[in-house]
DNA sequence: AATGCGATTCTCT
DNA sequence: GAGAATCGCATTT
């Protein structure tokens, strides 16, 4: 049995937190199923200074409220008014951190995943499809069955959790821009996404 | 009460 | 590569 991450492991600044949970399980128990991915493809959101950020300037809102809480909680939001986004809350208390899940790579549960993203069984999968399941922030949401009813999840609990992944496995992480904030001036530069190099689910190379 | 838009994805060209 | 889908939420009136 692997390890679950405690508080203490999201407790620093979401950079670090970001890097580090390349190579984590993330695990969603339900309905008696349980679904676990590898994560390989983060983006931190750190700090007052992040124009790119929700609580960018030290904004608080009903809908980044847990950001400010203590860390290891989840931070689930609806974009484009479709898709939810995943996000593991770091930092302290009043000290908003948040690194966004922006894809993984599948382990246990597909055949659920397949269901739960197009509605047909896993056997029925173009090739494409297949990594489709998971390969963006809002296709895995979708797999993984997260969406605002998992706000305010403590990670530290037994239903959405992370476990340390396999030890024995090695792997390049690749610094880059982050996605889809061209409105963030020159937070749209800062080299705060992160992904394990080389790997096919990855949303943007 | 009204307005405008987004940490995305899908379809069509 | 462009345009649409679709609505909760933050901001403005």
């Amino acid at each position: 049995m692997m390890g679950k991450l405690n508080r203490d492991f999201y407790n620093r600044d979401a950079l670090t937190v970001g890097k580090e949970l390349l190579g984590k399980v993330l695990i969603h128990e339900t309905d008696g199923i349980t679904l676990a991915a590898k994560i390989v493809e983060t983006e931190a959101y750190s700090g007052f200074e992040d124009k790119a950020a929700h609580f960018y300037g030290g904004k608080r809102t009903p809908r980044v409220e847990v950001i400010y809480g203590d860390p290891g909680f989840s931070y689930v939001y609806l974009i484009y008014g479709m898709y939810n986004c995943f996000n593991v809350v770091a930092g302290g208390k009043n000290d908003p951190q948040a690194v966004l899940i922006r894809a993984l790579e599948p382990l246990e549960g597909v055949q659920q995943m397949a269901l739960n993203r197009f509605s047909k069984p896993y056997g029925e999968l173009a090739k494409r499809e297949i990594i489709g399941l998971t390969n963006g922030p809002g296709k895995l949401c979708k797999a993984f069955a997260i969406d605002k009813s998992l706000y305010g999840e403590d990670l530290c609990g037994s239903r959405l959790y992370l476990e340390e992944g396999d030890a024995d496995t090695a792997f390049q992480i690749v610094t880059a821009k982050r996605v889809g904030i061209d409105y963030a001036e020159e937070a749209k530069d800062f080299p705060w996404r992160f992904y394990i190099k080389g790997n096919r689910y990855v949303s943007v190379k």
